[in-house]
Formats: C-alpha cells, sequence, structure tokens
DNA sequence: CTTACGCTTCTACAATACTGGAACTATGAG
DNA sequence: CTCATAGTTCCAGTATTGTAGAAGCGTAAG
C-alpha cells in the first residue's frame, strides 16, 4: 500500500460516525447491511450516512451491491489487512518485526501480564 | 484502545503532512530529531510542523524532550501497536485471527505470490 | 545586559469536512 | 399507472482543520 492510500483510508476511518459504521459492517460479516438499517442502528440520518458509506467505498474500506431496492453495504477487510502491513512494514518495520508487533497486539487482548518491554507510554 | 481514541490515532495519521513528520521520526529512531530538522526535511514552515506535532503529541503518537534549547521529538511506537492491536481485535477480530492477518501482511512486502485468499479486491 | 537562535503561541484566513432537509431516482407492490 | 419504499444527490449552513506570518518566550553565547 502507498502512503497516499494510507493517508485516505487512515482518513476514513479517523472520523467517529465513519469507525462506527464502519465496525457495524465488520459485525455484520461477509452478509453485510442494507443502508436504512445502518442509519437506524446509528441514529443517523440517511444523508449524512449516504456521505459517509461514499467515503468509505472511495477508500475500499466497504463495498455495495444492489438487492431488489436494498443496496447492502459490507466492509472490505483486505483494506484493513493492507493497512496494518503498511503500518508494520512502511512506518513501523524498523525497531521490531511485525510478528513481534502482533504478539503485543494478542498479549494485549488478555487480561494483563507482567509489561516485556520497557518501554515507558508517556 | 478505546475507540475514541482510536479514531484519534487514526485522524492524527490520516493527514498527509503529519504522516510525513511521523515517517521521519519513525526513521529516526529512539534518538528523535529537533523539531527544526524536521521543518527542514519537510521543507515546512515552523509554526505549521510546530502545529501538527501538537497534534501527533496530543494522540500520543510522539514524546518532545528539551535538549538545551533543542526540542527533539520522537515516535511513541506503542500506540502504533495498540492501533493495530485495535484494528485486530476490536475491528477485525470477526473473520480471522489475528496471526492470519499478520502472515498477510507478512506476505504483502514480499515480491509476489500467487495469491492464496480468494477473496475480489473491488 | 544584549543578541541570536529554536521553537511555540497567537492570529487570521482559506480550504475542507460534516450535517441534514429537500428534491430526485430506482425498484417493487397493488 | 400510481403509490410507497430505499437511497442517492443537491444544496446550504456550520464547524473543523490546515496553513503560515508575526509576535512572544526561553536558552545560551558574546
Amino acid at each position: 500500500m502507498r502512503t497516499r492510500q494510507a493517508v485516505e483510508v487512515l482518513a476514513a476511518l479517523g472520523q467517529e460516525t465513519r469507525l462506527d459504521i464502519f465496525r457495524h459492517l465488520i459485525q455484520a460479516g461477509p452478509a453485510g447491511l442494507p443502508a436504512g438499517e445502518i442509519a437506524a442502528r446509528l441514529k443517523v440520518p440517511l444523508a449524512t450516512l449516504s456521505f459517509h458509506l461514499q467515503h468509505l467505498k472511495h477508500a475500499r474500506l466497504a463495498r455495495s451491491q444492489k438487492r431488489g431496492k436494498l443496496v447492502i453495504y459490507s466492509a472490505n477487510f483486505t483494506t484493513v489487512d493492507r493497512l496494518i502491513g503498511y503500518l508494520l512494514h512502511d512506518c513501523c518495520g524498523r525497531p521490531r518485526t511485525g510478528l513481534e508487533v502482533c504478539g503485543e497486539a494478542a498479549r494485549e487482548s488478555k487480561p494483563a501480564s507482567k509489561s516485556v518491554s520497557g518501554e515507558a507510554d508517556s
């Protein structure tokens, strides 16, 4: 993933409403959700929702397909994977390997264990 | 990492100038870089740079320390790690495991190999 | 003390983004 | 065909963000 696209994806997710929408799409899995359903769940006017959905589509974070008069939106997981790849390699490949970071990430989801790395957290 | 903070970090990195600054900080490693040096490298006016640096600090993506009359900025790797953790678990923990994603990310950095997953890329 | 330097804060302006009502388009039911 | 439903696009209006000159604040050297 190029930096230019990374900026676009990061900016797309760096907005509360949009990240909320995206999380709902993830929850819904590959089956996706119709726009109206998302609007109802998030209590966002359809026009506003549509605006953000176009944004997510443009960043390749969401896909849409028509089913009757519904428009079903679903998350594009590969874009997130690529973003993570970008963060791991282009940004943070210097001080440690991706697997190490994955290890740290995995550790974070567990209750708690004595921190292994010595880095403080400002 | 809470969603609220994730939005902040994503937004902080979702801006070209700021991502550029951050990448330079990463390149510089733990030693960091003085503000003026960053401004010179990126050819950004000091006032503009300072604005973005405060932004990065607020998102806990950068730290600063004074050394004489220099202000040295350095990247806070753990925040990126946590962001990745958030993306892996809170966002994308549904369809596959973190290690799988790490595998995909690792694969992406190599020249090219026949795509293993069947997912299309819209 | 005075000056130079490095950086931040102040300030104003331009650009961009977010929001949501209203009008419009497409699909399906009666 | 007519009507209802689902979404998108249009169009303000408002808010937020990005940019950068100018002034201000420390620090250190002369």
